[in-house]
DNA sequence: CCACTTGTCCCCACTTTTCCCCACGGTTAT
DNA sequence: ATAACCGTGGGGAAAAGTGGGGACAAGTGG
């Protein structure tokens, strides 16, 4: 279970540092893909399987479900931690999240987010703003 | 299983670099053939063979079926990888795919896609400009 | 049957990228 | 206060992508 925020630098080569946290869940590699709303999402190879499983069962039948799969495969990428515990971020994502320097790593429950401070902030913004018109939406599905 | 999106040459013999991280999983040889879309499809041979038998198991009576198996098998070509791990495309398959110098090879979970990149192009474009879209309807999943 | 052309495969070489390893500074824990 | 750990940075070795030469085999035509 991940939790928390942590603000880690991308360096040079484009390595991101995972919180020693969540090092351990990780071990047995990750997935790393496009998010929601512009942040990265990363999955331990465990909670990854069943995800890509759903997606190879899209009827091929169907020329927007073979482009979906297509994306969803091809955008992805299967990295391993090195011995200090970091990510290399593949350039394609580190555009699609805006990453420059700084970046934010999400703990979500079963997976992780990284993010660009800039639209994470975005979004912070927007949740203090309608945060109890949020909260009470949401009440209701809890 | 496959995964990611990789762009390399082919030289001017026709011959192109199966990414390092796919080879393991092709050395017993490989099975290249006609994908859907215009792409070139590549399977495993452990792959290859069950889908090979469901479409020989399709009724003789059928013409379309006849037409179907002759163009799975009559198309398809089993290579093996060069000690550089390279496979030679055939001239036919390299038309068919649109392929000039430049490849898209594409990881699709439990095969690997050969793209032009014009028509890799269309498939990404074919989802949303941006991309955000995988993630919004890979959510849904969940 | 032989010579010739064509194409495939093996080998070597170069360049770039990737990955592994070590090292430093700062923070936290003991 | 000391030690351990963590985030950060960078150098260097190893591997990957690329290109081309040349041997061998296959197919073609005489």
């Amino acid at each position: 279970m991940f939790l928390g925020r942590y603000a880690h630098n991308l360096d040079a080569k484009g390595r991101l540092a995972i919180p020693a946290r969540f090092r351990e869940a990780l071990a047995e590699g990750v997935v790393l893909t496009r998010g929601i709303d512009r942040c990265l999402a990363l999955y331990p190879m465990a909670a990854w399987r069943p995800l890509a499983e759903k997606v190879a069962a899209l009827p091929l039948t169907d020329a927007d479900a073979r482009n979906f799969r297509r994306l969803v495969f091809a955008e992805a990428a299967d990295l391993g931690l090195d011995a200090q515990g970091r990510i290399l971020i593949p350039p394609d994502l580190r555009r699609y999240a805006g990453l420059e320097r700084e970046a934010l790593i999400v703990g979500v429950d079963t997976s992780i987010e990284i993010w660009s401070p800039e639209r994470w902030q975005a979004v912070a913004d927007s949740l203090d703003a309608d945060g109890a018109e949020i909260a009470q939406r949401l009440a209701t599905l809890i």
